[in-house]
DNA sequence: CTGATATCATTTGCATACGAATGAATTTGA
DNA sequence: TCAAATTCATTCGTATGCAAATGATATCAG
């Protein structure tokens, strides 16, 4: 790869790849997958320290629940993108603390309606603005041209 | 916040605040937690459709290990940005596979060091080139231009 | 109208991911 | 030197995340 020229620093080069194979110049660390999951897990760790008793995921449903109000858990799930086994499980645990509850659809039988309790809208609206805070410390190393950008170019990949 | 002017307009807007409250106007899907945690889910799924029978972390353990040789699991995890717990189930999925094997150092008997075996190193050389297509399908939504800048910036934010 | 399809929810199984607690081994510092 | 602090690995508990299978209900097509 690039064998164009000679030089004695190739000789070395030839060493190496003598040694480790031709694959040696795949660097983990450069792959957009595993900048990704680092910059999530940082992300995830930011919003933890801001917001103890409640995951992103959590904080996710409950954020949609308050903006569009009754849902089925389901479409509820699609709007958060989350499957359906996940979304279950983050309901159940909600459910569980008060903060959402359930119902049956009247008329489409197969249907789980999901809404804020009264405890729940509570929680997120006092939550809301520390979302601010964690969004703005995620993006501290960003200068907020360079944000704009970002979060353009991100859009376009998810 | 902004109600600077008057107009019938804000008549509407005043009731729509009544009822939802001032935060009415917080939406998830501009949030960058949100994003990043589709763009992840995206990667994976690219990932999972080339790769089938490795998951991303397991790929990334085989990967550092082909780059650096043997080293301890615990130093491998902070390579891979994976804690303790979590990388102790990947190398111990990984060594059910035969695609790495441990053994205990010499000197410090605390540690466990990790190496590929013959065929964990078959196994990873043969897939760093799907990687890379994995890596080129990711970003496919991006220019080249646009893929350097977005990598810059996801850097400075992992 | 009814059989084929599709949708909604649940369950199971597997794989990260991380906090906290624990135990063994090593290093440090007074 | 030896007690305190640190490091390495393991285990436990909890929470996503997704594939696949299942059952109940609803919709569609002929």
């Amino acid at each position: 790869m690039g064998r164009l020229e000679m030089s004695g620093e190739d000789n070395l080069l030839r060493l190496v790849e003598a040694e480790d194979g031709d694959e040696n110049n795949y660097h983990l660390q450069d792959q957009v997958g595993f900048i990704l999951r680092k910059a999530h897990q940082r992300h995830v760790s930011i919003f933890a320290s801001h917001i103890g008793d409640l995951t992103p995921p959590q904080f996710a449903a409950l954020a949609k629940l308050h903006d569009i109000g009754e849902t089925s858990q389901n479409q509820l799930g699609t709007l958060i993108a989350m499957d359906a086994a996940t979304v279950k499980g983050v309901i159940d645990r909600l459910k569980a603390r008060d903060l959402v509850e359930v119902s049956k659809h009247e008329v489409d039988k197969r249907r789980l309606l999901v809404n804020l309790t009264p405890k729940g809208r509570e929680a997120i609206e006092r939550l809301i603005p520390l979302a601010r805070a964690i969004t703005e410390e995620t993006l501290a190393p960003l200068t907020a041209k360079e944000t704009a950008t970002f979060l353009r170019l991100l859009a376009k990949l998810a």
